[in-house]
DNA sequence: TCATGTGTATAACTTTAGTTAGATAACAAT
DNA sequence: ATTGTTATCTAACTAAAGTTATACACATGA
């Protein structure tokens, strides 16, 4: 008796064939659609209806945590469980922030994750302890402005203090200010540190 | 009949019994051992003697072309398949230079895989179109010296060239001048820029 | 052996980055 | 209303990074 249906999404072909036939030996769960990117898995959820959604969060299209937004807006309980590599605290934050349900390694045994699918899907939560102690250390972070956000983006683009007051409309003066609160929010030294961090974390857009 | 004796390394639990599953629907296929690390590859390696060695280049322990060429030290006839996601060029020239007979992207189909695997196996290349001409592009590139690699590393860590200086018992003039050739040879106007790049190529040990 | 190229080293100089102190405006709290 | 907080902005000053020219050892091939 199949009774759990899911929606795999993510770009790795070898890893969404892997994953189909390893959660087809489990007799209560059922794989009904897969998708390779956010735009797929947007159209799959319409017309497969899943009771959960597998979701790796690196897509090419679009971040995962926008595509669990998306589906949040347009369906009220969507029961979404995020399996992906670890990518930083952020991405952790951000996932359950929009609305995950559960936010599995890839890194851990298929017993576990069966596990998972079945709490999920049925309503609850599943984070790993593992998890939510790495979230519990992020929440003392404090989180950048706007501004800094923005000038963090243009400083990993290899930008110049002077290049980016000219795309800002600010003065270079500005740009070193919010540049000294964003050393000191990342605890950092220069911003070529603050690259590194900012890529580790998770904190730039296009890393 | 089974005549394909296959080792999977993968640190992802969920990817490495994905991937069994996925292969041994393959009548002619046989998973003999599983390692989710360099030193269980090498040890496995000895004990299950397999036919092709199916890797993922992102260990936990050491880097997967250590693995290679450790493996290369010891036995003649290594039959590897590289199998990875994409991390820059670097990777696939260091894998292949190694001496990895096949590189594939995890976002390929399992047919191709199942070819992949059985190429390598017999002893003949499988390099994708896609791959092989990354790899023209990147013949192109000029190489960094023993000195300026250690400089890179240095400044990825977010040291000063003062502190670089000291810690290689050289002038910070000297530091400046391998900077600058770095920068040439990365075609990119600073430190940032070029800790940026050296992440996205896989030019660092530990990113 | 003599030129050529390359890896490493140095120092003087210019440009850019980072520090510090302070101003303004928006907003919330009570 | 006024106090406190936070985000944004500016500018003068100091520290660090980047540029340029030059030297020297060592290998390699004409």
């Amino acid at each position: 008796m199949k009774n759990i249906k899911v929606l795999l999404v993510d770009d790795h072909t070898i890893v969404r064939e892997g994953l189909r036939v390893l959660i087809e030996t489990q007799s209560d769960l059922a794989v009904v659609g897969e998708a390779k990117n956010g735009q797929e898995a947007l159209d799959q959820y319409e017309s497969t209806e899943p009771d959960i959604l597998l979701l790796d969060l690196v897509l090419p299209d679009m971040c995962g945590v926008d595509v669990i937004k998306k589906l949040r807006q347009n369906h009220a309980p969507v029961f979404i469980l995020v399996l992906t590599t670890f990518d930083g605290e952020e991405d952790i934050y951000r996932a359950l922030k929009a609305g995950a349900m559960g936010y599995l390694l890839k890194d851990t045994p298929k017993k576990e994750l069966f596990r998972a699918i079945r709490e999920v899907s049925s309503g609850n939560r599943f984070i790993p302890e593992e998890i939510a102690s790495k979230l519990a250390a992020y929440i003392g972070e404090i989180e950048l402005t706007t501004r800094e956000s923005e000038i963090l983006q243009l400083i990993a683009i290899g930008s110049s203090n002077k290049k980016i007051a000219e795309s800002l409309y600010i003065t270079e003066g500005t740009v070193k200010t919010h540049i000294n609160h964003i050393l000191k929010k990342l605890s950092v030294k220069s911003r070529t540190e603050a690259v590194k961090v900012a890529i580790e974390r998770g904190l730039l857009r296009n890393p």
